[in-house]
RNA sequence: GGUCCCAUCGUCUAGUGGCCUAGGACACCGGCCUCUCACGUCGGUAACACGGGUUCGAAUCCCGUUGGGACCA
């Protein structure tokens, strides 16, 4: 009996990894960091009809991507594998023989049709459905008849009366009692393990220590507290934390926009961003410093002050945290990130200077919230997205404005050249020549060297665009009508 | 229907009987900065679900109500 703390996630490839079963593999992992434990990664595939090798390739991709690491799990083999529940059916078979044997279990032979008809009477008499155990002492005569006319009994377990207690981590003092719970199935009539059952064995072979998971599991606990008493095992340590919410305050689905790890991803979301959102819904720093490296959440992550009360998703935060990231990444880092974004909207990144690709992306970030917001001021910097905005239009057609503008070009033009750190004398050079200065010059010559009406400070953009470019955009200007 | 969980600003939360005329963050509103948007900065609006107890004293403890949620099928 080692004291290692060992967590586990465990996933059912079904699907995209959904940012609650993010947020829950953060907890884990963070709480396996913080007490020098091991991250255990399972993935649980009994449901063979919904359970696909490409959803799990995508929530590995997505872990990884958060930098959610496993220590043991698929494509990292430990002492306990193998790691996916449709490669333990052996250990299950035996398990369920072994409670047979010790006449915990039995097998029944219920139809559905008897099973709906019990739940319906007993809905109508005001009392809880659970089964009432018709089958529970079935003859062995009676069994060997019915399995010889066809029939695939289910495995249920024997639930004995009394109270269930158990501390969780997050709730404290649980107490059920088992005469609200039914004997339930532990094997399935196709021979599968149910999910408390397969969920029992494997914890405690893979020898978790804690298990952190959604709350939607509590009600589970007792009956899988049930199954280690049986087996004459010593339960792991419970923590439930409460599920995330959409703003009416029912489960975050779908209808709430973007619930998949990888769509967050797409739109352009750092991965510490969304970490560090995630970690903040339920769990404060004791620090208060809510921005928080991996590092430090790590260091200051204590499963204990997750809050009991669900909360609610709120997307403007999640953008807040993500603008300050993106404020934050220096220039080479962030056009790592970035240029994919060009490149999709069709700028061919790789025949253009680097060096200055990588400026105008450190100018750019200062307006963006999510990384695919770039493309709405690439116009500014690249002639293949850049057009006249309708709102520059009318500016632009103002006489005084064009009279501005022309006397602009001819500075610009006697301008030897463009090189950091002279625009503001350019600018007063301007503003002496024009004889404006403000926004009547400023306006103007953001329309006409931008094509827009917003955007980063022009002291910063000029000597980005160029000598070159910036005349051919004023000729542009003056040739509207 | 039963069992279980939960309840502080719009949102995330701090708060574990006196430090609370309830603190912070996001959002919102306003000022400043300013060529625009954004950033930044300063300030503001805004909450203890309700009703009973316990106590000298309750956001904090107990009971009930209401409202949300989970599980059981």
């Amino acid at each position: 009996m080692t004291s290692e703390v060992r967590v586990r996630f465990a996933p059912a490839p079904t699907g995209l990894l959904h940012i609650g079963n993010a947020r829950t593999a953060l907890f884990n992992f963070l709480f396996a960091k913080r007490n020098q434990g091991r991250f255990v990664l399972r993935i649980e595939d009994t449901d063979l009809e919904r359970s696909n090798d490409t959803s799990i390739d995508r929530i590995l991709e997505d872990l990884e991507w958060l930098g959610i690491s496993w220590d043991e799990g698929p494509e990292r083999d430990g002492p306990v594998g193998p790691y996916r529940q449709s490669q333990r059916v052996g250990i299950y078979r035996e398990l369920a023989d072994r409670l047979s044997r010790e006449e915990k279990s039995y097998k029944c032979f219920c139809s559905e049709e008897r099973l709906e008809a019990l739940r319906k009477e007993q809905l109508s008499k005001g009392k809880m459905p659970r089964y009432d155990g018709h089958c529970r002492s079935l003859s062995s005569e009676e069994i060997a008849k019915m399995e010889a006319a066809g029939l695939h009994p289910v495995l249920r377990f024997h639930v004995g009366r009394g109270q269930i207690l158990f501390d969780d981590l997050i709730h404290g003092k649980m107490n059920f009692d088992s005469a609200g719970i039914g004997d339930f199935i532990i094997v399935r009539s196709d021979g599968m393990a149910s999910y408390n059952f397969a969920c029992v064995i494997d914890d405690h072979s893979m020898r978790i220590t804690h298990v952190i998971r959604g709350e939607d599991h509590l009600s589970n606990t007792p009956r899988q507290i049930l199954l280690y008493q049986a087996l004459s095992w010593q339960p792991p340590l419970f923590a439930h934390h409460p599920l995330i919410l959409g703003p009416d305050r029912s489960p975050l689905s779908k209808r709430h926009g973007a619930t998949a790890v990888s769509q967050y991803r797409e739109e352009g979301f750092l991965p510490e961003a969304l970490e560090n959102y995630l970690i903040l819904l339920g769990w404060t720093p004791p620090s208060g410093r809510e921005m928080l490296s991996f590092e430090r959440m790590a260091e200051e992550f204590s499963i204990h002050d997750v809050s009991k009360s669900a909360p609610v998703f709120d997307r403007k935060k999640l953008e807040w945290l993500n603008s300050v990231y993106i404020r934050e990444k220096e220039e080479g880092p962030l056009a790592e990130i970035l240029i994919p974004y060009l490149q999709k909207a069709g700028i061919r990144t790789e025949q253009i200077d680097r060096q200055w690709v990588n400026q105008v992306l450190g100018v750019l970030k200062e307006n963006i919230v999510v990384l695919s917001q770039v493309e709405e001021y690439l116009g500014i910097f690249f002639d293949e997205k850049f057009f006249f905005e309708e709102g520059t239009k009318t500016l632009l057609r103002d006489p005084g404005n064009r009279e501005t503008l022309r006397s602009v070009l001819g500075v610009v033009e006697a301008w030897p050249e463009f090189t950091s750190g002279e625009q503001t004398s350019l600018l007063s050079q301007l503003e002496k020549k024009t004889g404006r200065k403000g926004k009547s010059l400023y306006a103007p010559l953001r329309a006409a060297v931008t094509g827009k009406t917003k955007g980063p400070e022009l002291t910063r953009t000029l000597p980005l665009l160029g000598k070159e470019r910036i005349m051919r955009r004023l000729k542009m200007a003056l040739e509207i009508t």
